[in-house]
DNA sequence: CGATCCTTTGAGAGGTCTCAATTCGCGTGG
DNA sequence: CCACGCGAATTGAGACCTCTCAAAGGATCG
């Protein structure tokens, strides 16, 4: 039951694309939800490892999760953090493509994969509804890639805390006071950056009186104009 | 007729990760797929633009396309290449979230995102094939992402190379000889590098004897192994 | 209150970028 | 058939941003 509200809050929450025929109706989705199960992980649990058999799909109850994956020797890029509404293993064939590992402490609903299956033969509205999620994400991997591939130290930092204050403002919470409960090693892989690198943007950042830290990896956002141009790389007049 | 057996192919083609329920039996796809039409281009034609109402799904039939975004100031982020059987503007809400230039002489099958819509309702089976696909694109991406986030210009390279042998081997295709159409620009776009740095990475390979340049864009492969390890970062004993 | 992990800060090295010039490839037209 | 012209590719030199290595400072938890 929960976790079919959540699914739904999660849909609004992403700002739903609406194509392929977006069914008006509330789809009757109890069997599915009936045979669902909770999952309750400490910081650092891994929730599976890329290459696990992929036998469930997953929803963020409550706390932030990290994706990433490994290269041979060990270096990693974080994919995506993932809060609560989110789902998490949609984007999988056999095994998972990759790593999941709480970095709070994190509430999970579970459903079996198998179940799932059966309920997309006979809930094609079902079916429709995790195709929006999946393109959503795509269109989201999207635009990382244009970060990496383009995008300096600054414009990365300045684009990651916009995305936490959009996600807060379309939360309703705060826009800017943020919460970064991940490591500045797991934002320095997930931008591409070392954690020196971001470190130090952060304190370029604060220096210029655009962001302040507070307690708890809690952050005030105190100029986010300013950041919009930093994120665009508007960087000029903005020497340490 | 041709579009639908041209889909059954690229699906093969791409490994498909058969999930959520794959349907043994071939989906009957008559109806969506008698509406298609035909849309020819020549390089360098614009398919549409990041922005434009998303009024069809195309098919490439023939030729290379590429996708890409823009920032703001005018930098340029490859999302990736498109190859015959590839489907096109699938990850899209009401409008495309990324331009599509033609990099040869091309042949699409363009579908009406309306009509595609109404076959959703009434073939579930499709929307569980668009899944899948959407699927697939977003496990490359996650892959795109790892190379530009952590990935030298070496491994880059070598990585792009690879994964185009790969594509050859997959159509049955000699994977020791690839084509590339596009220009050293637009892969550097595509890799996060600069036109210069791809240029430069290519003449070490070819130096080292791992590869050799031939007429008309095509590459021959003389060492994949290496190319492979190269794709790793086993980049010791590679001095220029 | 010590232990540990994370963050911050510094100095120097290095890989990639920028700017610039030359060479190459290919289509065009004489 | 060859010369021309233009865009693309290559190559060079130097600058710069980020990384690497190192150490100090701070936060959290038992």
């Amino acid at each position: 039951m929960i976790a079919l509200s959540s699914i739904e809050i999660s849909n609004q929450r992403v700002a739903p694309p609406r194509q392929f025929g977006e069914a008006n109706a509330r789809v009757q989705l109890d069997t599915p939800y009936c045979i669902s199960s909770t999952q309750r992980l400490q910081a650092k649990d891994t929730v599976f490892f890329e290459g696990d058999p992929a036998s469930h799909l997953y929803e963020v109850i409550e706390g932030v999760l990290k994706l990433y994956k490994l290269t041979p020797d060990g270096r990693r890029q974080v994919t995506g953090f993932l809060y609560p509404g989110q789902l998490l293993g949609l984007n999988v064939g056999e095994s998972f493509a990759y790593s999941a590992e709480a970095v709070t402490k994190t509430t999970l609903c579970r459903y079996p994969r198998k179940k799932l299956e059966e309920a997309l033969d006979s809930h094609p509205a079902l079916a429709r509804r995790f195709l929006r999620a999946t393109v959503h994400e795509l269109a989201v991997a999207q635009d990382q890639m244009l970060l990496l591939g383009q995008k300096s130290a600054i414009e990365k930092t300045a684009t990651f805390l916009l995305r936490l204050s959009d996600q807060n403002r379309e939360r309703g919470e705060n826009p800017e006071e943020i919460y970064l409960p991940m490591t500045r090693t797991d934002i320095g892989d997930y931008l591409g950056l070392t954690t020196e690198t971001v470190s130090r943007t952060v304190t370029r950042l604060k220096i210029a009186g655009i962001i302040r830290l507070c307690q708890h990896g809690r952050m005030n956002l105190t100029d986010i104009d300013r950041l919009m141009e930093l994120a665009e790389g508007d960087d000029c007049h903005f020497a340490v």
